[in-house]
DNA sequence: CGGGAGGTTGACAATCGTCAATCAGAGTGG
DNA sequence: CCACTCTGATTGACGATTGTCAACCTCCCG
């Protein structure tokens, strides 16, 4: 049933520590400390709201399974997909730190999360400075992403737009261990893609058309994207990793 | 003369103890400790790069008098623009925590700032969990502005994006102590605006002037705002000031 | 008085949105 | 196995917000 906590092993936030390794070095401590994070396990159903705006929030959630984004919604009832989530990454640090959503966390697939009260992310913070250093920087990257995001839907055309969300999910899918990069299947339909862009649905399909006509990308289906040359479509989307703050020895990180 | 270290007294990073107070508490000993903080001080012309886009950063920077933004170039050469900044905020927390520049930082207008080696800002992030903490906060609520821009650019219309952002000015320059909430000097030129809003300054100006038009905003000049109906304005701005977390008893904010 | 930055305006073009119909595929029940 | 239904994808015709280009204006300052 959804909404259900479950039993949980010592080893449930494994993806946050694997997550959080990524850019910090952590000690067996560090990582035992995180581990032990007094948590509950939830399944959630698509379109299922972790967080709405305006909530109040005591805990902070780490995705487990699944994908999920994070929207404003505004005035005309247009939404504004801000963030797209995926396993091992927290997606309410910002609201629940903050006492208040500032905006609303809402699931994309099937999947399950672990709830940690704010407290507790916030005593591992201090108690652990390399722990809180990871969080910290985590957060960091993620305004990193918000920021190119802002300049994808302000400056760039429809092309280059989803051309470049492509290529971030290329990367992030296979940073996080959950695909291929020039061949995985997008977590998201095309109204949602375009709300992640600021355009609709209807331009969405024009374009993605666009770029399978133009050999930019293959679609086995329309969810499959494959990316015959990587660099092409890098190029096309103005696309460069640096913004991701990925690790050096990442390979693969043309464009 | 630009980018001179000048003299410094005890009290200079004042405004910075001001912005951080002002959503955490601090004790005398965090105040203290935050002013006495090495830095050194320098004096930026307007269209300075403080930071840019690429660089290795070592040091981070409290804006103490002036106003700055950080942008991104996009591949045409056109700029977006992702945050305004004023009096005590760290322009480059940001960058600097994470080493290399993802985004550039200009000088709007002259102004002062004080460098602050990182390691310091580590350091006293973690020896001091209240200042740490602050410094978190002040992260995440950037972010949070970050979000809302997001939806700006990429969901509103031009009438609604520039009095959104108008609107925005007017609580900020308020809480900084830099103005009036209804009467305000703008510190940018029509091209700048049209970078953070995403539009061109050719329509940035058509909607200046609608706006006018409308009775909902008044110029003296071009850049004197003078908002008549503050609660109209926003409700066209579609403006809700959550997301800027002001303190609750921050008076006036309607919309 | 000349130069320059910033602001204003008009004519026209184009990207993108709106509306609406149709199609394709997955799941369901008889 | 075959309607039936629902969601998501696709396509076409048309409209509108916003961009482009280019001229001109206004104020400030040396």
């Amino acid at each position: 049933m959804e909404n259900e906590a479950r039993t949980m092993h010592a080893s449930t936030l494994e993806p946050m520590v694997r997550k959080l390794e990524y850019r910090q070095k952590l000690t067996k401590e560090d990582r035992d400390a995180i581990l032990r994070l007094p948590h509950t396990v939830r399944r959630y159903e698509p379109h299922h709201y972790i967080v709405r705006d305006y909530d109040f929030t005591e805990t902070s959630c780490v995705l487990l399974s699944g994908f999920a984004v994070r929207h404003k919604i505004v005035a005309g009832g247009q939404r504004q997909i801000l963030a797209v989530h995926m396993h091992g990454e927290m997606v309410d640090l910002q609201n629940s730190m903050l006492g208040r959503a500032d905006h609303s966390v809402q699931m994309l697939t099937t999947g399950t999360a672990a709830l940690i009260p704010r407290q507790e992310i916030e005593r591992i913070a201090f108690e652990r400075p390399a722990v809180g250093k990871a969080l910290w920087i985590d957060t960091l990257v993620e305004a990193s992403i918000s920021r190119e995001w802002t300049a994808n839907v302000g400056r760039r055309d429809a092309r280059t737009r989803l051309a470049h969300l492509l290529c971030e999910f290329s990367l992030r899918l296979k940073v996080a261990g959950l695909g291929d990069q020039t061949n995985y299947e997008l977590p998201m339909t095309q109204d949602q893609l375009a709300d992640a862009t600021g355009l609709t649905a209807v331009h969405v399909n024009r374009t993605l058309k666009g770029l399978e006509t133009d050999g930019l990308i293959g679609r086995r289906h329309p969810r499959a994207i494959e990316i015959g040359d990587w660099r092409k479509l890098a190029k096309t989307g103005d696309f460069n990793s640096a913004y991701l703050h990925l690790q050096e020895d990442e390979p693969a990180l043309q464009g």
